[in-house]
DNA sequence: TGAACAAGCACATGTTTATGTGATTGGCAG
DNA sequence: CTGCCAATCACATAAACATGTGCTTGTTCA
């Protein structure tokens, strides 16, 4: 018996969701509120398997609530419900710990699928929003490494730099002359087409040199 | 009419879907290959809308074939299907342009479903995969902001810095003296616990302060 | 075998940073 | 109303950095 929660301000449709979802096996809702005002409370008395949670809810909203929830427990399922696939409640929803986001439009035979894929540890998530999710995840990860054909020794100098080094301590670290050092920095600012190092370590990070 | 190609090495398993793909009503089958050897003269020859790729398969293998692919073309649908939600894959062929990710053992009815949903833009994942993505992403995104208490003016100063203006720069960028941004600096060295303007600069990246 | 290049070193000069000390103004909380 | 603090400016000094020119050595590749 998979024990559900429900927040939800619309009372038709949280009255609907109590029914479909306790009138079918398997499942039982243990409880359901309007907002999140005493979210950590209500979850801590109930103890739910899976909480279904809309966002956009008056007082305190669907992303605060889990905030709330994941401050206290990091266990309980935390299905995310919303009308639209808008960008940034997606990404804040992930990036808090939500383990599903499905639109309010899916039909109630696919909503308890999801319900049950959330309890045994999936992350049920509408094909739209994955699509989302897959393509923040892309641009995070393309950053096309130019790579400027540094060497290796200019990458050990560009890391110490980065690291906060002077050039006197590069050059005790390195065991060579600071001269070479200065050099050795000459050559990495040509490559990366900057002139100071504090541009050469922006650099470095944000193009992952290192 | 959804035009399928599909990659798959396992004979017995390409009939079985060739059969079921194409003997659903608004599916056809254009093509079906053991492996991604041609895999880029095939796909530009047949134009399909969705391919169903394979990951293990002898010769050039899924990912391989994925980024071929992706190579000469980023509008075609791939789907990815494998025997295990293996995390190295999951990484590997999201990062390269995967729109799908979906186990073998998926019963015919949703996988003709998710078909339907790559050509339409969606993401279809099955939920044990999509719980990997998500906690791929949250691992990412879990820089806590210590804050450190800059204020509005040293927020400014500190960008600037960043984005390799000299203290003279800033200065006339911000309309003060340059001895103002002196003592700005020093303030900002200050609360992030540094002495330097590249430390300064890598700490911002790395603490995502900007 | 000779050009190209990474790595190392040296010296010189001017600019930028880092740090200290000290002062004025205006806003805000106790 | 008074002390606290952000924001502003000033002056001074030492250290660090940026840049130029020039040289040696060793490897690699055409």
């Amino acid at each position: 018996m998979i024990k559900v929660m429900l927040y939800e301000d619309n009372p038709q449709l949280r009255e609907g969701l109590t029914m479909l979802i306790d009138g079918s096996d398997g499942f039982t809702v243990l409880a359901s509120y309007k907002n999140c005002d005493n979210v950590t409370d209500e979850v801590e008395a109930w103890k739910p398997d899976v909480i279904l949670m809309d966002i956009d809810m008056p007082g305190t909203n669907g992303i605060e609530g889990l905030k709330k929830i994941r401050a206290v427990n990091s266990e309980v399922k935390i299905l995310m419900l919303t009308v639209f696939d808008d960008n940034k409640n997606v990404f804040e929803a992930v990036r808090n710990g939500a383990n599903g986001y499905v639109l309010k439009k899916t039909p109630p035979a696919k909503l308890l699928e999801y319900i049950e894929d959330a309890a045994s540890g999936g992350a049920p998530m509408t094909a739209s929003i994955a699509s989302q999710v897959l393509k923040m995840f892309s641009q995070i990860n393309t950053s096309q490494n130019e790579d400027y054909n540094l060497s290796e020794r200019e990458k050990q100098v560009l890391q110490l730099l980065v690291d906060g080094y002077s050039y006197k301590m590069i050059a005790s670290e390195m065991f060579i002359s600071i001269d070479t050092v200065r050099s050795h920095i000459k050559k990495i600012y040509e490559k990366l087409h900057v002139n100071s190092k504090s541009e050469a370590v922006a650099k470095a990070f944000k193009d992952k040199l290192l």
